[in-house]
RNA sequence: GCCCCCGUAGCUCAGUAGGAUAGAGCAACGGUUUCCUAAACCGUGGGUCACACGUUCAAGUCGUGUCGGGGGCGCCA
């Protein structure tokens, strides 16, 4: 709100002296404290269309906003910045203003309502989901929360390729153990099959319900039959761990049922109406390389079968038709050989390429005591989102996940993550939170009350580290927005942490509740209070708990 | 060969939309508790922002190239 104060001033004067200025006006916290509270480069933007030098340009201005009585004074500095003051009174509005807001503290209308959909995991269900599964949960949901909370309509899709060959390649791995409970023996396991203990508990389970009735029907119904109950039971298995992790979706969208809804034919009649297919090799073709790609790709394999292609860009036309502005795929670093072609498929019906972005996660190592965990998804050894969690608990494993930008690769010490002190990031913020719980409680048992708390006390507030960590406060709202539009919820990471650590040192260096300072004291309450609103808030937009005791 | 990501303190990483003297945590060393939770705080040292060139009033940030690390490139999904 102050920033867009000084931006407001900013431009107001450059109306009444009759400048051009280009948009957008910048004002920033510089990160030097003797260049002020805030400053901006306009100056030096845009004295060379006004024909004047920075420094006069830069002159003018400060002469007109030192008129207005809420900078303590506004200066010119270096080669032409100009450097904002907050008067004290400003500071203590700030304050008042987060206390009126209350939990919507850092809300704003940023996103206009766009529509946004934000597709995420999309784990196929032939196994639990892993770890890069979960980072993938706890990236979408928080820039899901974020997102909503900065006045986008975000909404929440799981896409399951519940259809295709590696679904098939389920059923037989089913089928294998299942003969194997029922006393056959399995030479050969075969290596593209899912060789994971979960294949097995399946069997299992088949076998308690069925018995060995499943002999006793076709083995293309069989097949049907256990394929269509291990997708159940695994989708069921990835939702519940997701639960577990506190991430939903608002839609499971499944590729059989778009299979059978015909949209599969439906893009390639698309595709063939826009000339973009051909035959060869007894093989259709997409000529993708008109497009941006690489080189053409296969729509229909020579033995009738569609490519996975076909299905994905039948599923993204779903995504332009349903109205979306934003199109988000949250993908594995693996794919982005296979955005191109998709891309391509865009362009060639006439889509806007622009509104479909793709994040890549990058991949994820996990150290154990320092070694770093070796998995092998072929041989069915993985760490599961559930071993993580189970391990290192919801709150760590979220925060660890959103602590690294997206584009980087993560490793992941498990160590750390369980580690109950200092060095973990995730109790020092959540510590912050339960000290600032635990001495508002004391106040309560003392009586103190901030209800009908009256402002004027809020001048008692003139420490420079008070006035510090008030500048923090209010910086909340841009940190969001730049989370938002970045689409880094890591930012928020950073932001939380940065925060806690201010209140650490300020717990440690002044006594809030003071007997014989019993105005101080309130207004001191009061600054904690707003403290804890945004510690809140920021943990509930990352999915982390924040606890009132630790 | 082509494509993507990364390279900032001993380690793990931030660094806002290009701004002024590059930050935090950890590790190391030294200190702090009759007091609202020591899961905390204070102090000290530590850097050619991989390298080169370019764009600009201004580059860790943008562009091109080089080097180094990781990942990906099937009529598999």
């Amino acid at each position: 709100m102050i920033k867009q104060k000084i931006i407001t001033d900013i431009i107001n004067i450059f109306k009444q002296l009759d400048y051009r200025y280009k948009e957008p006006v910048i004002v920033e916290i510089p990160n030097n404290v003797e260049h002020g509270d805030y400053a901006s480069n306009v100056a030096m933007l845009n004295a060379k269309s006004n024909k004047l030098k920075p420094i006069e340009l830069a002159e003018q201005l400060a002469e007109n906003l030192n008129k207005k009585r809420d900078y303590k004074s506004v200066e010119v500095a270096g080669p032409g910045f100009l450097n904002f003051r907050l008067s004290n009174p400003l500071y203590h509005q700030v304050l008042q203003y987060i206390h009126e807001q209350g939990t919507n503290y850092g809300a704003s209308d940023y996103g206009q309502k766009k529509k946004v959909l934000l597709e995420f995991v999309s784990a196929n269900p032939t196994g639990p989901l892993n770890v890069v599964s979960a980072r993938a949960a706890a990236y979408g949901d928080s820039l899901y929360r974020i997102m909503n909370f900065t006045g986008f309509e975000p909404f929440r899709e799981f896409y399951v390729n519940d259809a295709g060959n590696q679904v098939d390649i389920l059923a037989e791995s089913i089928e294998l153990r299942y003969r194997e409970l029922h006393g056959e023996r399995i030479i050969e396991f075969p290596p593209e099959a899912y060789h994971g203990e979960y294949v097995r508990d399946l069997a299992i389970k088949l076998s308690v319900s069925e018995g060995a009735k499943l002999f006793h029907i076709s083995d293309k119904d069989r097949l049907e039959r256990m394929k269509n109950f291990a997708l159940d039971e695994i989708h069921l298995m990835q939702v519940e761990s997701l639960r577990r992790f506190d991430v939903d979706f608002d839609n499971w969208m499944s590729e059989k049922k778009l299979r059978q809804e015909g949209i599969l034919e439906e893009a390639l009649s698309y595709l063939a109406e826009a000339k973009c297919t051909y035959e060869s090799e007894d093989a259709v073709w997409f000529c993708s390389s008109k497009y941006g790609d690489v080189k053409d790709r296969v729509l229909i394999k020579s033995d009738g079968n569609p490519t996975y292609l076909v299905p994905d860009i039948a599923y993204h036309i779903t995504k332009y038709q349903r109205g979306f502005d934003i199109i988000i795929d949250v993908l594995g670093p693996d794919h982005h050989a296979h955005v191109l072609k998709l891309k391509a498929a865009i362009r060639a019906l006439n889509y806007d390429v622009n509104k479909l972005e793709v994040i890549y996660l990058q991949q994820i190592n996990i150290f154990d005591q320092g070694e770093k965990v070796k998995m092998s998804k072929r041989a069915g050894k993985i760490v599961t989102m559930d071993d993580l969690i189970k391990e290192v608990g919801r709150d760590a494993a979220r925060y660890f996940f959103l602590d690294r930008k997206p584009s980087a690769h993560l490793n992941f010490d498990l160590e750390l993550a369980t580690k109950q002190s200092s060095e973990n990031p995730v109790y020092y913020i959540q510590y912050a939170y339960a000290r600032i719980c635990s001495i508002l409680k004391k106040a309560k048992k003392e009586k103190i009350s901030l209800r009908n708390f009256d402002t004027g006390l809020l001048k008692k507030l003139n420490k420079n580290d008070e006035f510090r960590i008030i500048k923090h406060l209010m910086t909340y709202p841009d940190i969001l927005i730049q989370a938002a539009e970045h689409r880094e919820p890591h930012r928020l990471a950073t932001y939380i942490l940065e925060l806690a650590g201010m209140f650490h040192k300020y717990y440690s260096k002044y006594k809030v509740i003071e007997d014989k300072y019993p105005e101080l004291s309130k207004s001191r309450l009061y600054l904690i209070h707003a403290i804890k609103q945004v510690l809140a808030s920021s943990l509930h937009l990352m999915g982390i708990s924040a606890p009132e005791k630790m």
